[in-house]
DNA sequence: ATAGGGATTCTC
DNA sequence: AGAATCCCTATT
């Protein structure tokens, strides 16, 4: 059962909180179905967040973010590496939420073989968001795929054990990866939200905190 | 039309 | 610490 849109209609930041424990579904004809259990996000903010792709305005490749939410934005990074975003609502205020790291539910060895490491289990195959897309297998292709309903690309609520256990181990929260230039405050805002200890994070976080404080 | 740069990852 | 690598955005 995917999550309705409904889920997706709340401030980015929440929703990347929130974000956290859900499955990322991804349903290819060819290779087959493998799932993840989001551990770690990010939330981009409208025009005012000099970190987010919403800062040039409505452009053609962030138009996405300023849509409907319950969408797929994925881009291209660094000439190699494509990331995958969750479009937060409602229509008409950007923002959005990228997965920065995904840990282990269904189809662990076709995520293995994406990764080019057959018969690997690491729970590490999507620990980073540039691994994310390459375990999945999503590639830009899959822009503006809609979340909310069953298909190529869609999104499921935390299982009830996984919201159980989230809920025991708590949530992480640090400044965003990689964003350094967009300057103060935006570089320091703690808009990075992890599953506190597990083993799939992309990296430490380096102040360990709950969100709001 | 062209230049500057990046929400990363892997290797030296 | 540095390379790989190309699309996007801004500027001329």
């Amino acid at each position: 059962m995917a999550l309705g849109r409904a889920f997706f209609d709340r401030p980015v930041v929440d929703l990347a909180q929130a974000l956290l424990g859900c499955v990322v579904v991804r349903d290819d004809p060819a290779a087959g179905r493998c799932s993840g259990l989001i551990v770690e996000t990010e939330a981009y903010d409208g025009p005012d967040d000099r970190a987010s792709h919403a800062r040039f305005g409505r452009t053609p490749r962030s138009s996405i973010m300023f849509g409907p939410g319950g969408r797929a934005y994925v881009y291209l990074v660094y000439g190699m590496h494509r990331l995958l975003n969750v479009v937060a609502g409602p229509d008409g205020a950007p923002g959005a939420v990228l997965v920065r790291a995904v840990g282990h539910h269904e189809g662990v060895a076709l995520m293995a073989a994406r990764r080019g490491q057959p018969g690997s289990t690491s729970p590490r195959l999507a620990a980073g968001p540039g691994l994310v897309t390459q375990a999945l297998g999503v590639g830009l292709e899959l822009n503006g795929t809609d979340l909310t309903r069953q298909g190529p690309l869609w999104l499921a609520a935390p299982p009830r054990e996984v919201a159980a256990a989230l809920a025991v181990d708590g949530i992480v929260t640090g400044p965003r990866v990689g964003v350094a230039y967009a300057g103060s405050p935006w570089a320091e805002r703690p808009w990075r939200f992890g599953w506190r200890d597990h083993p799939a994070l992309s990296r430490p976080f380096p102040r360990s905190g709950v969100p709001g404080a």
